[in-house]
DNA sequence: GTGAAAGCGCTAACAA
DNA sequence: TTGTTAGCGCTTTCAC
């Protein structure tokens, strides 16, 4: 009875419909088709309809031409995705969240080769890439709750930024890219350790003692300024907190006190900001002999700065950033050159793949020392005085 | 009596399920919280559940307090998006159509330009960015049926593209870019005939009959060569077609045959392409004194090859570009300048703007011929005999 | 090859 | 302030 009862709601609601009128309502607009419209049309039942898009071998050809003819006639475009999602558990997405400023996302080299590798992988598997609205500066974490996907990429996000914490607490997997470990959690991100302190060591055998450090925020609040080395020993983002201690102790090990290098710290990650922060470490310890930069953006500033204040790299002064972006090496950069793109790729595959796996997996990505033109031996007391 | 037993099963299953049992089944997973199993938990209705999270000034801070902290015990992480899509009947993201290679689209400046704009678009409303999973060459178009979003945005799409096709049928509002005039759809793009037909002006000015194109793929099929007129003519990508039809008319109209004209077609868009695009061009027609490419890229590949067989630019050729992304302007490319980061934005204020508007908007972006170094008269017969 | 029944997990009138 | 009711549009056993 009931299920007549229902049936017969559904039939006037249906015709209603057609004739663009809701029910005891002017009329409106014209409803959009369903699946059940479209059955009660054809005369058939939802099944068929459902099949005639999911499996095609389930029914007739015949039968299957005119189901996908009527819905052509009716406007109906296939089986509603939001629908279909909630029915069958799976979002066909995944999510990224990236607090960043967008314009670093999308103006860094090295990001944009990330989610370019992130965006193969996505596609090689058919499924959808879903950026996250997610500002730096918004507290609102509902975006990641809004999120349809079925799983989340974490990259370059502060590790007590509350969006990530809403990322994990959502029950799909994630996948971390150049974060620090979390418990049962896949991670992706090349040995930050050990390539900057083969950097260091690079350095070091060169002559270098006295050196500077130019690096990218080290937390949320800004801080355009030289970094404590508290600070920087309490950074949120792993990957400058990693680069730093690394290059602290190769330096304290090579006899030099780490708290006497000064370390610039700039929240904005471009070309410019990389110039005024060398700008700002050069004015004030003028015998620095070698500026490390943890980025190269960075580097790219701060040889510019140096061309300013005509100091000859690397004669005068050895630049050196990480990455290894193209415009670095056309400018000759000694960096260290990290895939970004297997980086990407890496994440998306190692979050598509559906092997269970008990533990947490973990990929590092090779790294490579590339020396280029702007790193050589400091200038000696001699030739101070007397010249090169 | 009927909903009384659904809540007995429902209550019954719930029970199963927090001690990790399934109908008649042996112990599995456990099954993940939902409102419903939150709701029972609490002794509360699910309105009450969902009002904590939608509408916290419908309840009591005490019992809204409960209700999270009892969540927060069972690990529910808020109400399932996509269940609350289906319901809401909104998404929170919009789709971005791309049937080119994302390795173009993440390469060329001018395209991460219109992405970037879009992305800022997007996190200013909250709204996710959905790319979707399309491929030039997948003709599977069920990645645009699987996306669950408010509305659409298409880019660099040739104009018979089956996803185009299949966008075009949701029922949803979609915004194209750089595209031709759909019926319905809002548009967004720089009035492309009337910039290149005053960069076209400024060659005539200069004095320049003897003149060469350099365009990017102009259908998809693939085609590294000549392109006929008719190819021209028949072109799918309509920035291409745009272009290539309003050089011709002003080069008609300033007395140049257009069918005389050597058009090069490149379908890999990077800068060795347009280096090779170059070479094959000015190998067939030596005599050509300006070569106009249809984007920075493929022009300053074209200024590479010019200078690989030793001619001088602009002495010996004119050299001129379109998009004015930053590495031409460093080069000194005479080109068109367009704001793509504007035309990114404006896509997806006209997507997420609610108003109701009858006609389709069509927002014409502005460009500006940016004449640079690269441009100049054309040799003399004198100077070809005589040196300049 | 086709259909009936049972939800997926949630929100929003409307009632109490 | 809280609960009841009625679906959103779809897929999927399981019968027929």
């Amino acid at each position: 009875m009931i299920k007549d009862d229902a049936r017969g709601v559904a039939l006037l609601q249906y015709v209603l419909n057609r004739y663009g009128l809701f029910m005891g309502r002017p009329i409106r607009t014209r409803r959009q088709a369903t699946l059940a419209s479209l059955a009660a049309e054809l005369g058939v039942s939802r099944t068929t309809v459902s099949n005639a898009y999911n499996r095609p071998d389930q029914l007739s050809p015949e039968l299957r031409r005119r189901v996908l003819e009527t819905a052509r006639r009716l406007g109906y475009a296939g089986p509603d995705p939001v629908a279909r999602s909630l029915r069958t558990r799976t979002a066909g997405a995944v999510g990224l969240l990236l607090t960043e400023n967008l314009s670093y996302a999308f103006r860094d080299p090295a990001a944009v080769g990330v989610l370019e590798g992130l965006a193969l992988a996505c596609e090689d598997a058919g499924v959808g890439l879903h950026l996250v609205p997610a500002s730096p500066g918004r507290e609102d974490v509902a975006a990641v709750h809004r999120a349809g996907v079925d799983g989340f990429v974490v990259y370059s996000v502060p590790d007590d930024d509350p969006h990530l914490a809403a990322v994990l607490a959502r029950p799909v997997p994630t996948v971390v890219i150049d974060q620090p470990a979390i418990e049962g959690v896949d991670r992706v991100g090349p040995d930050d350790a050990a390539a900057i302190t083969e950097l260091a060591g690079h350095l070091v055998d060169l002559g270098h003692h006295q050196v500077g450090v130019l690096c990218m925020r080290l937390s949320r609040d800004r801080n355009d300024d030289f970094a404590s080395v508290e600070r920087q020993r309490s950074a949120h983002f792993h990957v400058q907190r990693t680069r730093l201690s690394a290059l602290a102790k190769k330096f304290e090990a090579a006899g030099v006190a780490w708290s006497t290098v000064p370390v610039v710290e700039r929240f904005e990650h471009t070309v410019d900001e990389g110039a005024s922060g060398a700008r700002q470490l050069l004015d004030a310890y003028p015998q620095v002999t070698a500026l490390i930069c943890t980025s190269d953006i960075l580097a790219l500033g701060a040889l510019a700065e140096a061309g300013r204040r005509g100091l000859r790299v690397p004669g005068d002064l050895t630049v050196t950033g990480f990455d290894g972006i193209a415009e670095a090496t056309r400018a000759g950069l000694t960096t260290v050159h990290q895939p970004v793109l297997e980086k990407g790729k890496a994440a998306g595959k190692l979050l598509l793949a559906t092997n269970e796996h008990m533990t947490p997996r973990v990929v590092t990505l090779p790294t490579e020392l590339r020396v280029g033109a702007t790193s050589g031996p400091p200038r000696t007391a001699e030739e101070l005085w007397f010249g090169p």
